[in-house]
DNA sequence: TTAAATCATCGTAAAAATACGATGAAAGGA
DNA sequence: TCCTTTCATCGTATTTTTACGATGATTTAA
């Protein structure tokens, strides 16, 4: 192994969160922080199902840019993306919001 | 200007949070966004006012890298230090927490 | 005084994240 | 059919993050 990659420790045994439901909090979080991708879930709060191309408008980046980010948020689970057309409709993922709030809320 | 930085948009200005606000907001999910740093915060509510070389014990990384990853913490207000000594000991920053679980809470 | 313990910082190397333009696929309109 | 719209993906350049060893400052113990 190459010296430098981020190291995982074994998950400390004392709290209510660990393994699988740990990286998906982290995953989650590191969606979070830029803020591109922050300005895009505070578009889709105000713009629920817009397209790639109103946010490409709406922000100062390049198309193939916000593809790039709108793919970590869906990766993360942040927002969901529905084929129509020629089109994708993207919507915030209410359900692992919550989620994410909640073990927030839990965890500290 | 180069063609890559990070890029700011202007702010939305629908929701609750903008400005500096936002930019503290991201900037602790940047911090919580790193398994090692995570590990930390939840080694933290275990051991309140641990020092760097528990942490060393503890995590699979060199000194130099804890250091780096506290002071990360420590910048985006999820930890204190206090210095006591030839030592440091670092707390959870309750009153930061609190700010950010109730911020998320708020936003979406 | 000397040695050990603790830690932050520096310089540096490697990996990951961020951004762009180009391209091609797929769908819809003329 | 042909053109336009929409978008994801590829290759690539730059910046940022992550990690290390070395070093020196500071405090405590012997």
């Amino acid at each position: 192994m190459s010296k430098s990659k981020i190291c995982f420790p074994d998950a400390c045994c004392t709290l209510g969160i660990s393994g699988k439901k740990q990286e998906r909090f982290v995953k989650m979080a590191r969606a979070l922080a830029n803020p591109i991708r922050f300005e895009i879930l505070k578009f889709l709060v105000t713009h629920p199902g817009c397209i790639n191309v109103n946010l490409v408008k709406y922000l100062p980046i390049a198309q193939a840019t916000v593809s790039q980010h709108l793919k970590v948020l869906l990766e993360a689970g942040w927002i969901t993306g529905d084929i129509s057309g020629r089109a994708t409709n993207y919507c915030l993922n209410a359900k692992n919001i919550n989620w994410f709030k909640s073990t927030a809320e839990e965890i500290f």
